[in-house]
DNA sequence: GCATAAACCACAAACGTTTGCTATCATTAA
DNA sequence: TTAATGATAGCAAACGTTTGTGGTTTATGC
């Protein structure tokens, strides 16, 4: 069906092998006939089969991507900082969506290994699959993992940094009652983050009111939900954390419809930074993770991990996360204590 | 490296043709020996190479999906539906993004081509490569194409239906002065919105004033800017059409700077239902695409070309677009005419 | 004009599967 | 007991490449 090295080989009465060594610039043809094989596998529109490529080569060129939720814009701008790192380095991806079930997960690990991708790209959809990590035998990158990253690299931002950046800011608009509400998704990003705010809180002589700790879902919906039932609990709290963007947009919509005043009565603060934050209807304050940044980060290590893959010093890449002030919270009254 | 289905054959002494049949469920083993040899793969933790399997069968169990832009939550919730689907069917998805550029675009076709994938779904990046898509003899499903598909299958949703919903609903609002703002991206969808849209005002006895549609690009910003041109040229506008939900939250963004009141002064219409249009702050009235249905619909259909390979009438699917009346278009004064 | 080296090229094995064909063996019927 | 039958299993070719090895040609120096 699809024309073959063979077929070009025929045409031109040279054996096959030199074919090969004609189109990936090997030694050993003349240029007379080079040219004239190049020439002629453009005119028959030779296209060579990747597959037997791969299977000879033992290199698929491809990474896998399993990352949870496309519709997240936080992982859609990771996964467009893949895609273009990627397309530089001729590579393609595979994007698998776990939607955060490590069922999914472990499904997508196995077909990745069968279909031999060079490399994979993982943010866990959860904690069940960690102890399997270490068997896995391909470069594999982590999105965010535990500390103990099983022996592969890993890039997230400094979460603990970030959540002692937005409690800080929120105690610095002068703030006092805070509420927190996690994603159930990612225990081990949210704990990070509270840990964070937990310093910041010490610093201003506070502590920690657990009530005031509420674990919801990575959703608007989620968060609006989750919202209620932490203010409903807690009539007094007039600052609110948001593990990631999606939750703090579902607490504004919360707060929208008990016409509660953002940011006089309820400060409100996110993370991630996504895109829509930045609407003028919406201007969220949040803490910025630079998504591209990652995204690229993680190819460029994945590809590094591939190609010198004799040694296997897993790197593990933190980044700073920033501060954006914008209107759901008051305006900070100058720096007091703290760093 | 990896273990291969020999190691298998050698471990129990048998064949590997016995290997094979067992571990794909063909006759021609006993099912001792089969029941013997799918406990020594299980336990040797064999995976089939399914590079090695795509050369023989000719077929890989992948397909390429080319799509503009995942971070505009259109094709987000589109890929979305299709890896869903894939997965469901064990497909893999090759996940390329043309960035509204045909040479990447032409770039993805020929790597996909080379990968040897089953079938390819895309989104046109414009009308560049729209001669050579004649050339492609793997099957194809084209998102939103030109009226002539060049044999191949499309989905799309019906654009002249959806522009007369969005211009018939201004109208009846009683908004008098519409606009325009096209995506330069995809003229040709736009097109057919804007004649739908003209069929709209020819039925409420108005002519459509080509000083008031302007082209733009298809992101927050391009609309912003776009809307500021066009109310400047003409201030007397009292609604305005964004081709897509980015261009109209642009449009919401400029008419905020502008302190103009949304709906009452400036009613806003957008297309295609993201999810950030629902959100309380924004409540945008736009026309809804059924989105993952989309995807599903996309990948059941390649699906079927793939499976019948025989037949090649190739299926146009046009789905109905449907309008989402939300907060910033005014209530409409009752049906007045039209259908 | 001949030996030698260099340059070029073809052959064939290998990558890990699937599958048509053939050979073996046990079973059954005559 | 023997011949025919059917069920299992093994052999080997094929899928489309890459690459080590060895053979043939050409150029080079004498």
């Amino acid at each position: 069906m699809n024309i073959t090295i063979k077929d070009v080989a025929r045409e031109l009465g040279v054996s096959y092998s030199s074919i090969s060594r004609a189109l990936n610039g090997k030694e050993g043809v003349s240029e007379a006939t080079r040219s004239s094989i190049v020439a002629a596998a453009k005119r028959m529109g030779y296209q060579p089969n990747e597959l037997a490529r791969g299977l000879v080569n033992r290199i698929s060129r491809t990474v896998g991507v399993i990352i949870p939720d496309i519709n997240n814009p936080f992982f859609g701008e990771i996964v467009t900082g893949i895609i273009r790192s990627a397309k530089e380095n001729d590579y393609d991806i595979f994007l698998c969506i776990s939607d955060w079930d490590s069922t999914n997960e472990k499904e997508y690990l196995n077909t990745l290994r069968k279909k031999r991708v060079d490399g994979i790209i993982l943010k866990p959809a959860g904690n069940e699959n960690f102890e399997n990590y270490e068997d896995i035998k391909i470069p594999l990158m982590i999105i965010e993992n535990h500390e103990d990253n099983k022996g592969h690299g890993s890039v997230e931002v400094d979460n603990e940094r970030g959540g002692y950046l937005a409690a800080k800011h929120l105690l610095d608009c002068g703030y006092k009652k805070l509420g927190f509400i996690l994603g159930s998704e990612d225990r081990f990003a949210c704990r990070k983050r509270l840990k964070g705010a937990e310093k910041a809180l010490r610093d201003y002589g506070l502590i920690l009111d657990q009530n005031r700790v509420i674990e919801g879902s990575f959703s608007i919906e989620g968060g609006r939900r989750t919202a209620k039932a932490l203010m409903e609990k807690n009539p007094d709290i007039d600052a609110i954390f948001g593990m990631n963007d999606l939750i703090a947009l579902g607490v504004l919509q919360y707060l929208s419809e008990e016409q509660i005043a953002v940011p006089e009565e309820v400060g409100v603060i996110g993370f991630d930074n996504i895109s829509y934050a930045d609407l003028p209807q919406i201007e969220l304050t949040t803490i910025n993770q630079p998504k591209n940044e990652l995204g690229k980060l993680l190819f460029e290590n994945i590809l590094r991990e591939i190609q010198d893959k004799d040694e296997h010093e897993s790197i593990k890449i933190v980044i700073q996360p920033e501060l954006k002030v914008r209107k759901t919270t008051k305006i900070p009254s100058g720096e007091r204590k703290g760093e």
